[in-house]
DNA sequence: CACATCTTGTATAACGTTGGAAACAAGGGC
DNA sequence: GCCCTTGTTTCCAACGTTATACAAGATGTG
């Protein structure tokens, strides 16, 4: 049986509210009093009812985070920095992944997998416009990563552009000209539309070469198998490129995965980048180039974000208009487009 | 401002309780009832506090899962299937990560880092015996991995011996001899002490194989730098194994790195074979022959342990006597170990 | 037709906590 | 000795839900 703060308040002798004051540190309670509720807590091993509290103060601790899918190792290390993020404002973290589903993307923003939450930390894949559009829930909702809507929510993350062009850009000076994307996806006028490829796209463009479809390879997810598929269709249907730029590491992975098996070298053969900068990169058999987003910011602009949010509403401050925080990111140099260059990056 | 049942209950003309009947699918209620009902819930976008219902029912649906490490891509697979097992049961799944740092473990496990969980799955790394004696919190608790206690909690954990000995047996099985540990962790003691490593022990001392030392790496972690350290360490020792069988895969592949770095050919110079059978080892250069423990198995017999205690403290049924839990593994042979072989494992 | 039985809905009291107001001391100035 | 101030503790009412007990109406039975 659990005890409660009327257990306690008994034990010392004073009233239950007398107890709850000692509990928060309420400052007009003095030494003696506070020593005698003290050893009485002690003595009962009096663990406060959260639940209570929270249905009280009307507020959880719990922030929820929704990645698509934490086997992506991008996704798993960044939940593990929200975590850590979370614990400096006193929150805890309820953790759900999406499969990068649009039916359950939308149930989680709606609130429908946890209505327990203060705040949600949300990393949409699928999501449309629309379906945030008609969300009911009143709980504040940060968005995290690549996908861009127009709609009044705190947005983080980095310029997806311009670090899709760094890296096409280091392909380029390294003197490759046939440089593919791997790992488009397509919206509903089945062109591929988002910001890595349209950036893959202007730094080609900018820099007067030819843009060539075929060198883009559309994928259903963005896994190892789905850069091995990719590759291996791209190879299949003769074409040759001197350079791979990737939506993310693990695709670039299982790119290269298939380029081994065929007998073609990294980088002498083909150079290949990567994005996101996940462990694995550093360990590979040729260890992959890759666009670095400082995960760390990411997780704490998010978690301010939420945490800012819930604050203003507790002061019933008006709500601040939306704001799209850029964390930087950094272009990795490692062997996976290793050579001579013409000039440094 | 949130809408309760008592705004409800106003605008349909009915009581607090009946809406709440409804709400909970009370068989009692007439169709027209509740059809009047539904309807005043619809209007005004009634959505329960689940805060309050927990408060009420002294349960809060929400099983904690503390694991070491989300970097490591086991642990990501395995909070994954976790959270899909709890999804099954209605639960939601606080996930937390103690970097396998005992005090860490031992604030989890006293339910100090979040204390609203009906139940905890908890993968121990440096937890003590004595720790876990001396826990007070009375939330039912389920341990993961290799570990063991001789505590009434319940244990799901794969034979990693058996599973140790078959990597081994398989390593022998190919003509090796010098096989060496990576990842031992060693104990107060001081002599490496885990059970993957008496499997190793265990199985070259059936085979009649000595059992040398100097073959044994012990690491502080059990990431890829870790297993590249160890390995780099091996060699630079002037140890020259033609086998490896590495605490986990994340060992293994760091350990991999290094021996590519050096000239070495795996499988030819080294065979290796690692444990977890995480994504990663499918598609890497040289892919990782591996011990794969059944993961969905494991969630799976994890959430219903919570869930069964749970439903029992419910029921006020005598609590059920602590369980060993095996959940079954294989062997998946891959190209890191490949070659001629005697006889087939 | 009176009485028991079953069905459906209602009033009220919890669950454990905290915020605000009220009550009570103690001390100081007049 | 009285009033006022200041500081400390207590009392009461919420927060939103569900369980229990009960009332009221409907149905069946002798």
């Amino acid at each position: 049986m659990r005890v409660s703060l009327k257990d306690v308040a008994e034990r010392a002798g004073v009233s239950v509210k007398t107890v709850s004051n000692v509990v928060n540190d309420y400052p007009h309670v003095t030494p003696a009093m506070r020593a005698r509720v003290q050893s009485a807590i002690d003595e009962l091993g009096y663990r406060p009812n959260l639940t209570a509290r929270h249905l009280r103060k009307g507020r959880t601790g719990i922030i929820g985070l929704a990645v698509p899918e934490l086997g992506n190792s991008y996704f798993a290390e960044l939940a593990g920095a929200v975590i850590d993020a979370a614990a400096q404002h006193e929150y805890t973290v309820l953790l759900d992944h999406t499969q990068g589903q649009r039916e359950q993307e939308i149930l989680v923003c709606q609130g429908f997998r946890a209505r327990v939450m203060d705040g949600l930390i949300l990393s949409p894949l699928e999501l449309e416009t629309e379906d945030l559009a008609a969300r009911r829930d009143d709980v504040p909702l940060v968005l995290l990563g690549e996908r861009r809507y127009d709609l009044p929510y705190d947005h983080i993350v980095i310029d997806n552009i311009a670090a899709a062009r760094a890296a096409v850009r280091h392909l380029l000076a390294l003197g490759r000209r046939r440089i593919a994307f791997l790992g488009a996806r397509r919206d509903h006028s089945h062109q591929p539309a988002h910001l890595r490829f349209i950036g893959w796209q202007a730094e080609l463009a900018a820099s007067g070469v030819a843009v060539d479809d075929r060198l883009v390879a559309t994928t259903s997810g963005w896994g190892h198998e789905d850069g091995a598929r990719a590759m291996a269709a791209l190879l299949d249907s003769g074409e040759r490129p001197d350079g791979v730029f990737a939506y993310n590491d693990l695709v670039a992975l299982g790119a290269m995965r298939v380029m081994f098996e065929r007998g073609l070298r990294v980088p002498e053969d083909i150079a290949v980048v990567g994005f996101d900068d996940v462990t694995e990169s550093r360990y590979a058999a040729v260890t992959l180039t890759t666009v670095s987003p400082d995960k760390e910011a990411i997780a704490r602009l998010a978690v301010e974000s939420v945490v800012g949010r819930l604050k203003g509403d507790q002061n019933h401050e008006a709500p601040r208009a939306a704001r799209l925080l850029q964390p930087g990111f950094t272009l990795v140099e490692r062997e996976s487009t290793l050579g001579r260059r013409p000039h440094s990056f």
